[in-house]
DNA sequence: ACTGGCACTCTTCACGCCGGAGTGCCAGCG
DNA sequence: CGCTGGCACTCCGGCGTGAAGAGTGCCAGT
């Protein structure tokens, strides 16, 4: 039913559509590739590709180009990853490298998807459930406020400032500072907030109220870790290349951008690393972007998973995207690992 | 040269154009306000007011439209700021509130701002060359690996992990963590760094490898400080409403949202609190935007002083943005200052 | 100083036309 | 049986024409 010159036929409808951004006819098509036959013999296979739905023409009598099933199989079946350049793969590390903490990761592994794909960019924030804590530190900034930092494996920093109804002493505020460590330290976040349940009745009644506070502040950090939630996007500029089809392609997708919760859901669940996910039109979880395809990776250690990728157009450049994406996370891996 | 009625004229076609984006002639000028006069009239005076460079036509024999020095004369001498309604001061109020730490309040701010406005929303973080050490904590990670944690008035956390090339005492670290402590502590960080170079001298020779390290990656920290270079912008979907023409007036306003350094320069320098800055067209240090204005205010207490402000074509409701700008700019200042 | 009238300009849209690109089908050929 | 060349047909897109509409500038009159 499909055999190699049809393939071959689809792959260089696929490759010519996305280079020439037009409709591919058979002429065309013999002229830009060896396939070793005539037009009409092309128009066949066409006609052929077309009756299973692979590829479609806009009008009667206009060139063909592929659907999103056409898409589906070409990046299946029809794709093989080149590895990036060698140029390219020096200057996403030394470019990574230069990081001076997470959020700056964060933001470098945008900006350089971006550039290399030449498509819009999202990267997930690292989930940090599965980080553990590295520190807690407990400071007296007046007699009733106190703040509270928590450093965590991945790097991440957060901090509270909590209003005490009654001055608290430096006693209780060290002693309760060891006690939140030794609960703590090295624990995953969720193991975290289930430890610090019982240390509350440790001390005096009459201390309980401020290490009530404290705790339950403490609790509320870990537990509210919800970096993972967050995303960073880039790139946007490159939405302009989508085509001329202002409200129906690029409006939707710039609404979609700034909705970080679409974001999530675009990119997915985090799956092994190295896994690549291609979701193509309408496989695209959003009816507004079913124009759109997504590519995206899992990056990241055991210690902390999520995803990046790109989205754009359905008529992109697949191996090409693919392998970015592929080697952008990798590389954003190992930074964090290393750091 | 310009009497009551001219300038009247004047505003009429500004606020006309603005709320219809076509250019607007003299019979539609007294359909719509009640001017007492015939269009004949209108006419000459607008004839006037071309003769002056405050309108333009964009054909021989087509409406006028307001060039920027019109629009700059309409923002200096035609516009009351009206405050906004109750509900969007609560609005506002209550959105920034919810905010859990300065990032979240920048994050909000232009969330809150963009939709207001419509418009590109752009803001600053705060700077921190005026905040002061609120405190600086050290602690042993591993005997080898220290963590230094620098915490400002701003509410903002620094830290670094300093591996040393030999096991450190504990006795050393609180040793050296108190010294920092009283040399920084409510210090302004320019000051702070001064202060670090005496430090090590006061310790034993012996130590003083580890302790130089230590104060170096700590005066780094300090003056480091650069988050007021960094930026959040949201309401890239507001683009939308620019204007049909493409590459021209969208193009070049994306690809300057990701740029942060022309950002900065776009909401130039904060000046003193509550000024509101408006740059009209060819006004905006940037040839790529003159179809474009910027309306920025500064905000915060003079702790930590920055802007923030809106990017959107010059055809827009100056009355109206401006006014959600200031508002903006005053609620983030309170929020702020109180948290 | 304002107004009504008038001739003129210029854009914008609809209409119709034509060329080009591409298809589908058919008959012939190896 | 599969491939090829030829041919008639379809449809999009660009282009000139023409009419309509909106707006202007100017002038004479009140």
């Amino acid at each position: 039913m499909l055999d190699d010159r049809k393939l071959a036929v689809l792959r260089a409808i696929v490759e010519d559509y996305v280079s020439t951004e037009e409709p591919v006819g058979s002429k065309a098509l013999v002229d830009r590739h060896q396939l070793g036959v005539s037009p009409a013999t092309v128009r066949n296979d066409m006609a052929a590709l077309e009756e299973e739905g692979f590829i479609a023409q806009p009008h009667t009598s206009a060139g063909r180009i592929p659907t999103d099933k056409g898409y589906r199989l070409f990046v299946d079946r029809l794709t093989t990853l080149q590895p990036l350049s060698p140029p390219e793969r020096r200057a996403i590390s030394t470019f990574l490298e230069g990081a001076v903490d997470l959020d700056d990761v964060v933001r470098r592994s945008v900006r350089i998807l971006a550039q290399l794909t030449r498509q819009v960019a999202i990267v997930q924030y690292p989930s940090l459930i599965r980080s553990t804590v590295r520190h807690v530190e407990l400071v007296t900034l007046s007699p009733t406020r106190l703040l509270l930092v928590l450093i965590t494996s991945s790097g991440r920093v957060e901090q509270r400032v909590i209003e005490t109804q009654l001055p608290v002493g430096e006693g209780i505020v060290s002693d309760l500072r060891s006690r939140l460590n030794s609960a703590t330290l090295g624990q995953r976040l969720p193991d975290a907030a289930n430890r610090l349940g019982d240390i509350v009745d440790t001390f005096p009644i009459a201390d309980r109220p401020v290490v009530s506070v404290v705790v339950t502040t403490l609790v509320e950090a870990v537990s509210d870790e919800r970096s993972d939630e967050r995303v960073a996007v880039g790139g946007t500029a490159n939405l302009m290349r989508f085509g001329d089809d202002f409200d129906t392609s690029i409006r939707p997708v710039l609404e979609a951008l700034e909705e970080h919760v679409v974001l999530l859901r675009l990119l997915g669940e985090a799956t092994s690393p190295r896994a690549l996910t291609v979701r193509i039109g309408h496989e695209v979880p959003y009816d507004e972007l079913s124009t759109t395809s997504v590519i995206a990776a899992a990056y990241g250690m055991d210690e902390s998973l999520a995803t990046l990728g790109v989205v754009g157009p359905t008529r992109m450049d697949y191996p090409g995207t693919m392998a970015a994406v592929r080697a952008v996370a990798r590389y954003v891996s190992r930074t964090l690992s290393t750091s």
